[in-house]
DNA sequence: TTTAATTCGATAAGAATTTATCGAATTTAG
DNA sequence: CTAAATTCGATAAATTCTTATCGAATTAAA
């Protein structure tokens, strides 16, 4: 009963929501099985990294038919923890704040995005039904609402401020789109997404 | 004068986006130097892990001083390919796609977001000064204004069609917000971002 | 001016990850 | 029923990436 459980390395922790995304367009076109030459086919990886990885996470694959996709899906969703429930909290209700709130694609991973934050008060009011909130009430709504994960949509001047806000109230998991570099202190999970760096990046020198 | 060139390992690749966010917000702050253990600490590296980085990339540091920021700015974001401007465009312009339109922060990287396209009759017309065109006028408006990559904002049903659309009209390189794992044909470059699934793991059993 | 504290860079050692090779299992086709 | 083709899984090799160690350089302070 020691902890070596089931270790997953690094490398292949990166990789499963990708697997995870790709086998649901999969089961979506009707297949039953999947071969780890196909997977590595599609997504540009090898077969034999594929099973290594999939070794770790799911039931083995039957010899001449490959994985199961409704197993592989399964198992995935539930190590990747998408079957459990959270709430979540977007803070800033610009443009890009609201058309977060109005997206539905987070229900299908486990996430209810229940209100938005904003210093402005011209924002304050409601989107899609859910409200939107000033600053002033986050640690409130934070702990009434049993808030575990937000969204940072803010100009980058704001990055700072927010994500300090947002960790005094209590919340460990922020995804931050504001394009700026936000430092983490220990026990809390900044992820940094900049989609104008990422395109720019896409297709130059660096990336091969 | 063989290829032996400057190769830079894909994993310090995939960090410098990272690094070059970071030195910004240090030269705003007015920092002139960084050192290796500072940015080690902000960042989650090891010391000895961001000289290596910055070896291949850059200048040689001082002893006693660190990295000039100025300089690590400057090689960063030439080697990035952030100072060669490129023409964009935004496939959807339904809230996502419009919120992305509106966005200031791709001139900082090089990328003039020049137009949307969009399915629905309804959409037509222009946003933040730039043009919404109906998709069949695709080819004719990347030829037309030299557009090199794309965004693809549309919901998932719609994503692998608006793809192949762009790939056919001559794009290589698309940054892809739709919730679907699409495959890439040889020579194109599809990057899948998905927020849901991004916010989903962070903070799950398998990110420790 | 001397000394101590930092910080870098180079070489080497250690981990982690990826790739290779081969035998066993099972389905499909003849 | 037999044989061939596929696909998996286990062990081993190779590569890549990270961490360690140490000497040299340079600044700042005594």
């Amino acid at each position: 009963m020691a902890e070596s459980e089931n270790r997953i390395p690094k490398a292949t922790a990166s990789r499963l929501p990708a697997y995870l995304s790709y086998f649901k367009g999969e089961a979506e076109k009707g297949s039953v099985y999947v071969s780890s030459a196909s997977i590595a086919r599609d997504m540009q990886l090898s077969a034999i990294s594929v099973r290594k990885d999939l070794a770790l996470v799911s039931a083995p694959g039957k010899p001449r038919m490959g994985f199961e996709l409704f197993r592989l899906i399964e198992d995935l969703e539930k190590l990747l923890g998408y079957r459990r429930y959270t709430n979540a909290v977007v803070v800033g209700a610009g443009r890009l704040g609201r058309a977060i709130l109005c997206y539905e694609g987070f229900e299908l991973y486990g996430i209810h995005v229940v209100a938005a934050f904003d210093n402005s008060p011209a924002q304050i009011g409601a989107i899609a039904g859910k409200p939107i909130y000033p600053m002033e009430r986050l640690s409130e709504i934070v702990a009434r609402e049993a808030i575990e994960k937000a969204i940072v949509a803010v100009p980058k001047e704001s990055a700072r401020e927010a994500c300090d806000a947002l960790i005094a109230a209590g919340i460990r998991a922020i995804l931050n789109f504001a394009p700026a570099y936000l430092t983490a202190p220990d026990g809390v999970q900044i992820v940094c997404v900049d989609f104008a760096a990422m395109l720019a990046t896409l297709g130059s020198p660096s990336s091969k």
